[in-house]
DNA sequence: TCCCAGGGAGGAT
DNA sequence: ATCCTCCATGGG
């Protein structure tokens, strides 16, 4: 007799030939990128909830291999009565993790570069992750503002958990989805805080989804805006000053001539490039963006985490 | 107790 | 324009 098999779990795999160069999945999803809260960790595989065209879809995903030679296995489960084609995970999946990014050509384009390409073998694979939802990826920078990874990334949780709605799974497990603009514009700043304990930026999150929510930002529009245009639209934003602003662009709306300057690539930039003299960090955003120009994003990306790297060990914690 | 965390607002020069 | 100080909270 044939005993049937639990269907609703499906699966695919993701080979080198379905990536446009080199992919280190787990330094990917462990840099901290503010595109979204970071994936959770199940044994070997990187889990991630998303809502995909309105379907809460649960995926996981474990690689074997070197970074250049590897298969990816992806196993997805869809919430109730929602289904999601394997296609269009697929192609989430390429924006989320930046697969159609062409590595290999950002590397010989600064082989020349020693200061930048000597984090190239040491950080080979890692890519620039993207948000699929603007408001969320918007939210996760303005948290991520003097505050550690760590705990942005536990700020985001209660988010969700207090405020996101809650979805299950045919496997009988359960998450809550990112809150949307209205879920938090009804709070007030100070109720924020105490389910969240997000500090003063609870007044900037509030002000920002009411703004959204009546219509005064429009953030789906400012990603078809210049970068300077959307980059003037975002510092009009309480709690919104370049940093977070260009962290928004980078990994929410894939602007990748984006370059945040925080106090790591300040202190980076300065030293490897400006020999003894001290720039603004406005002057070190726009340094980037001329220099790497298309890649200033990439190129912040990876003397950030070379840096850390170096500091700190392999994952950026404290020793 | 002090310092820092992938900063930013408000104020004084 | 550039330089201060303060800001909530948690971890080292």
């Amino acid at each position: 007799m044939q005993i049937t098999p639990p269907k609703q779990i499906y699966g695919f795999n993701l080979t080198e030939d379905d990536v446009n160069g080199s992919l280190n999945l787990e330094d990917t999803i462990l840099s901290a990128q503010t595109s979204e809260p970071e994936w959770t960790r199940n044994g070997r595989s990187y889990v991630d909830v998303e809502e995909l065209h309105g379907t809460p879809i649960k995926c996981s995903l474990s690689q074997d291999g070197s970074v250049d030679h590897f298969t990816v296995s992806v196993q997805y489960i869809t919430s109730r009565s929602g289904s999601v084609s394997q296609r269009d995970l697929k192609m989430h999946l390429e924006q989320v993790l930046g697969l159609r990014d062409d590595l290999t050509g950002f590397y010989e384009a600064f082989s020349s570069d020693k200061s930048l390409s000597s984090t190239f073998a040491p950080l080979r694979g890692l890519r620039l992750m993207r948000g699929t939802n603007l408001y969320e990826s918007l939210i996760c920078s303005v948290l991520s503002q003097n505050n550690s990874a760590k705990r942005w990334n536990g700020i985001a949780r209660l988010l969700m958990k207090h405020y996101g709605r809650k979805v299950q799974f045919p496997d009988g497990s359960a998450s809550f989805l990112f809150p949307r603009p209205k879920d938090i514009a009804e709070l007030t700043p100070n109720d924020l805080q105490k389910k969240t304990s997000m500090g003063y930026r609870a007044k900037s999150v509030v002000t920002v989804s009411r703004m959204i929510l009546n219509k005064e930002l429009d953030l789906e529009s400012l990603v078809n805006h210049t970068y300077e245009d959307a980059m003037e639209a975002l510092l009009q934003l309480y709690g919104v000053g370049p940093k977070v602003a260009d962290c928004f662009l980078l990994y929410g709306a894939g602007q990748l001539k984006a370059a945040p300057v925080d106090v790591w690539i300040h202190r980076i930039v300065t030293s490897l490039y400006f020999k003894r003299k001290s720039p603004s960090r406005p002057m070190t955003a726009s340094f980037l963006r001329d220099r790497f120009g298309p890649w200033a994003g990439y190129a912040q990306l990876y003397l950030f985490h070379h840096a850390r790297r170096i500091e700190f060990g392999k994952e950026g914690r404290r020793a």
